[in-house]
DNA sequence: CTGAAAGCGCTAACAC
DNA sequence: GTGTTAGCGCTTTCAG
């Protein structure tokens, strides 16, 4: 068997109650017994048992995250951000794939309360009353872009409906009135936090919403590539596009040149989340900024000082957009 | 205070150990005592507590996941075919950014062996002696993506230098002479393999090795960019690229027609990894697959078994490769 | 098929 | 400053 506090204590003429203080640190040690025990630890290879740990005191410095796809840019640089301030408190992460799918979303949740993790970051999914239900019950949990409707959960997020809405103004200053909006599912608060900010572009324009413009699209280049079929079918063709993501853009500007027109030329897009691959396509593309780093890094800051009881004045924490203009659009 | 095992017992008027027995799915309990049971912990919402669980059964059904960077798309991709079979088998995953950082790696290593993970995978660096060490001291360890020198440790990857070898050649056979190779650094065991690969490529084509067409550059986009400008520079012009990896390949696609040259008329260029990225760039690129989803699934599966000590023939499993062939090559 | 009891390795009062 | 002693909530023999 491996080594015990016990036999470190044994070892180094102590009780385990004090090689138990000098692990934590704690002040009260006569630094000739701690570096006594120190010492023997060294010798003997010791290595506190977490597990025994967490059950004594509660508490697993880990924290679990559950996300829609790792695989996904935009989930993966969010993640990092995560990680490395959890890191930086000294937390471990077990992170778990949703595919946002309701059931798997709840079964994680539950698995990682068995878990005893200290804290949960919950990411990019609508809240429904299910899971403000498991949500609440416990330990501290954080939403990461993405809102409680009620705005009874803490969450650090950008104004997505805002940030929508700044880029199809910009769109409409430019004179465009036909201006597609490929979106994901409307049903997601993503969908339709973009959604809003489309409608209350438009109004602001005095321009009729016209349904046909809508186009519902999964997230992802190929797909998107199909969907812009439909687009492209229109009889009366629109000039610009607006899109829920970076992938999608990309697709929607590739479909569009494949279909002889040029972009910015014939047609302005703008993307959505600014990841690597923005300025890995030419023409380079314009896109809303979501600081998907800092969203995961805030994110984690705050659980912290959910889970240490510090007192924190907003639970919500909305951080900056703006767009960063390139190339798949025309001057400012 | 939540429920325990106990307080379920007593309202169900059973032992402890029958419970415990129905929740671990025992077959010696009666089906009426077991319905009794599962009705109290229904009523009471009992939730196991995982991590008592695990100090008294010495198993915590988690396992753990050092990887260099998990907001790059190849070890993000991976991480999702770890996460993916860990779920099948009711494991959970703790995930750590090593950076490629040997101290990182080794406390990281320690961290979790403290946190007493059934198992480990280890991916994307280079294996040292004192990794080594470590690693083969007690639980099961799978190295992913990557190779130990000396084969004691298990792991799953493909033949990299072969695969640099395969793109190399078909470049050579295609008339080139003078072929670029944007490399990470070549003390990494990624790096030496492809290098190696490439030079058994034009060993075999007799062509001598002109240390001047060997450009190591970070792995990054921004910095493969600037690292274009040497090759670019180069007074006799080469007229093909082999890069470590996508992101690079683009970047070099993209420096090459800023400076008014064309892909792949002036250029062919080949990367590596085939991640989404390849076919979201125009020209598509050409690229050798590596099977990013496949070697995480089957890592994971291989620790599974490890881990329950089944018996397994071969512990180094390599996955086949192969070149995708797109518009950033010509012909085939 | 079920129960009693001994830990798993550590923390956290509480004494001294 | 340091030791003693209960547990933390569960699994796992061992009886019966």
């Amino acid at each position: 068997m491996s080594v015990t506090i016990y036999d470190v204590a044994r070892e180094a003429g102590v009780s385990m109650a004090t090689v138990s203080r000098v692990i934590n640190g704690s002040a009260n040690v006569k630094p000739s017994t701690r570096k006594k025990v120190l010492r023997v630890i060294e010798e003997l290879g010791y290595r506190p048992n977490a597990v025994a740990r967490g059950l004594a005191s509660k508490k697993t410095t880990t924290i679990g995250v559950i996300l829609p796809d790792i695989s996904s840019v935009f989930f993966a640089e969010l993640a990092r951000g995560i990680e490395d301030i959890a890191t930086m408190y000294h937390y471990n992460i077990i992170l778990s794939n949703s595919d946002q799918n309701v059931d798997k979303e709840l079964k994680l949740i539950n698995n990682l309360y068995e878990k005893q993790v200290d804290g949960l970051l919950f990411l990019g999914s609508q809240v429904t009353e299910e899971h403000r239900r498991l949500l609440k019950s416990s330990i501290p949990v954080v939403l990461v872009a993405t809102e409680d409707p009620l705005g009874e959960l803490p969450s650090v997020h950008i104004d997505v409906r805002q940030a929508a809405l700044d880029a199809v103004k910009h769109l409409l200053a430019r004179g465009h009135r036909r201006i597609v909006f490929l979106t994901e599912r409307l049903t997601t608060s993503l969908g339709r936090a973009r959604y809003e900010g489309y409608k209350a572009a438009l109004a602001a324009y005095d321009v009729p919403l016209d349904e046909t413009l809508i186009v519902e699209v999964p997230p992802y280049y190929e797909a998107a590539l199909k969907g812009m079929k439909t687009v492209l079918a229109l009889a009366d063709r629109p000039t610009a596009i607006f899109a829920a993501n970076d992938e999608v853009a990309v697709a929607a500007v590739h479909a569009v040149q494949d279909a002889g027109y040029r972009v910015p030329d014939d047609f302005e897009v703008i993307g959505f989340d600014n990841t690597r691959i923005a300025q890995m396509v030419r023409p380079m593309l314009t896109s809303v900024v979501q600081p998907m780093y800092d969203l995961g890094a805030v994110a984690m800051r705050l659980l912290t000082k959910l889970i240490h009881q510090e007192d924190v004045q907003t639970k919500t924490v909305v951080l900056p957009h703006r767009i960063e203009f390139r190339q798949s659009t025309r001057g400012e």
